[in-house]
DNA sequence: GTGGTCTAGACCACA
DNA sequence: GTGGTCTAGACCACG
């Protein structure tokens, strides 16, 4: 699992990383029950500062994403991951508005934006057709 | 046009603001050339400050949604929005990308994705071709 | 003589006017002494305030560029311009020094600066090698 | 680097202070990469507030001179200017034409005006190439 | 009456 | 300590 991150973007490295550790997850790249590296040796090897990785850390276990034990780290959740609950689902459609809203404003097809969610799930590793 | 703000988000005023003029402009509510409210109308209305609205509007009139000018105010884009390059596709698949690897982790299928955003062209009218 | 304003450029008109009737000088299309259209000729034939001629006016004249006279209106100065003091070379040396320093900044060669100037020299009418 | 703004002049405080940075840059004072004073710093240096020191970095971001980042602040973009396009050359010729214009009817010379470029260029230290 | 500019001061997110 | 955001209020340029 490769993590990248852009030091000049106008997101916040941890949140980055945030999104870098949910595609693994996503990819099966991190495995449920996984060990991740630990808060020291991650920051170290990215070049960041150890708070950074630890914030990234602590969010994904309050998401459900992970789950951190004081001595054997963080391993990711048995579950692969937290639950759709309402509100989750809410919270993704209004991320979503604005988006399509830009899209369209922009002459960009629906058919395209569809064949690109697709083509991301294909990236992801999640391409039956379930 | 309403424009709904949630000043407990931690999306800033301003972000939240632009949301709502692309997606009036999407819907067809702002058509082209129709004039936006003055900054100080459209902040008193909100109840937020004329600055807001203006980092609001001149940011918009930077991307191509409208146009400001200093006497008649903003009006939207005489074609409607920006058009789409190519930096700005491959910039929509990264916001994407966390997205939709969101939606993997939790266990929400393709299709109900897919459905989610054909709904939302419904919704901003932008229904016509699949 | 053909005046040519944009009124979505953050210049304001009254400059554009007096930019464009400088030119005019410039390139003899004005002949000193010449009567230009009144006030509320021009405003009504270009489609803007009339105070926005008048002001326009008022600073040419300020300038040395235009004579007004209440009764005959304005008329091209009969020098055909102001004289070029120390003040106003050292004002040009100010202008010009940002924009020079731009076209460095952006790898312009010097020779492409000169060509450019030497262009407008000659679509100034102001050819001769003088 | 030294910054000199003047408070009396009709050109923005923040235009003149993007003028004197882009001037630095061009002369090589400030080499790609180098850091620029904190907004807070600098504002307190000069003696202005700093949200108008902001303007103008933000204003040079956007322009690509530099690049801020939240934390390291604002440095000179690693290739030390924006590229130049068609865009940028057209708007220059556009600046360019009424101040050659105001040369031509106060009667100074092509050859002097040329000249006074090529010692802007000497100046700023972009000497070499005719 | 419109936006543009500048100042001032506050709190927050980030690393 | 850095920039980001938001508020507040003032004066000015423009037309």
């Amino acid at each position: 699992m490769f993590i990248q991150l852009n030091f000049n973007s106008d997101i916040p490295i941890y949140e980055q990383l945030k999104s870098e550790i949910i595609i693994g997850i996503a990819k099966g790249e991190l495995l449920p029950e996984e060990r991740l590296p630990s808060v020291r040796q991650l920051a170290s090897d990215i070049g960041i500062n150890l708070h950074t990785v630890n914030k990234a850390y602590k969010q994904l276990e309050e998401e459900g994403f992970l789950i951190i034990h004081r001595q054997r780290g963080a391993i990711v959740h048995p579950d692969g991951g937290p639950k759709a609950d309402h509100a989750y689902k809410r919270k993704m459609v209004e991320t979503l508005r604005p988006i399509i809203a830009n899209t369209i404003c922009r002459d960009i097809k629906k058919a395209e934006v569809l064949t690109i969610v697709r083509q991301l799930y294909k990236e992801l590793g999640a391409d039956s057709d379930e």
